[in-house]
DNA sequence: GCCAACGTTGGC
DNA sequence: GCCAACGTTGGC
């Protein structure tokens, strides 16, 4: 799952979101709101499970990577902040009087990666364990399946001295 | 700030 | 349903 860690100003309100935003949130806690792309929806809507970890990618920054890992605590339900037109988030073909159009899910950190694993050092296997790494692949999608495999692997990398 | 990749919109 | 125009993502 992607945020971008680094300050940016939506509407008037800061939408900087990095691993030590979610660890300093109470109990550890977030919803993951603001994903407005079908394709992540689903995802969140319809295949994560409680129990599930994530890894918590920082996007659009100075050094973009895998920084930390979550799990989920909540499954996807609606993302109120689509019909808010106040929220940097809002969006106005969203009825709220009609069925949800967006999801959200809660996450929970778990912890951060002793080291960063940057998106370059990732491109580094991607002849390799992360040959089919969807990141790398395709890219432009904020909610994004990792197998198992790829999982461990990129943890191991960020749990070792680089 | 640039721009490639790619998702969305809307006329036809 | 096609596809050109447009908007967004996100690395660099």
């Amino acid at each position: 799952m992607k945020a971008e860690p680094e300050t940016r100003i939506v509407k008037g309100k800061d939408v900087r979101f990095s691993v030590d935003d979610l660890a300093a949130m109470p109990a550890a806690t977030s919803p993951w709101d603001g994903v407005r792309n079908y394709e992540a929806r689903n995802i969140m809507r319809d295949r994560m499970r409680v129990g599930d970890q994530i890894l918590f990618y920082h996007s659009n920054c100075k050094e973009p990577g895998v920084a930390g890992i979550a799990e989920i605590v909540r499954e996807g339900y609606p993302d109120h902040t689509a019909t808010d037109p106040s929220h940097p988030y809002y969006d106005a073909k969203s009825n709220p009087e009609g069925p949800p159009r967006w999801f959200m899910v809660d996450v929970r950190f778990v912890h951060k990666l002793s080291r960063l694993v940057s998106l370059k050092e990732l491109k580094q296997h991607h002849d390799g364990k992360l040959r089919n790494m969807v990141l790398l692949n395709r890219g432009r999608l904020s909610v994004q399946p990792v197998t198992q495999e790829e999982f461990e692997f990129i943890v191991a990398l960020g749990s070792s001295d680089a």
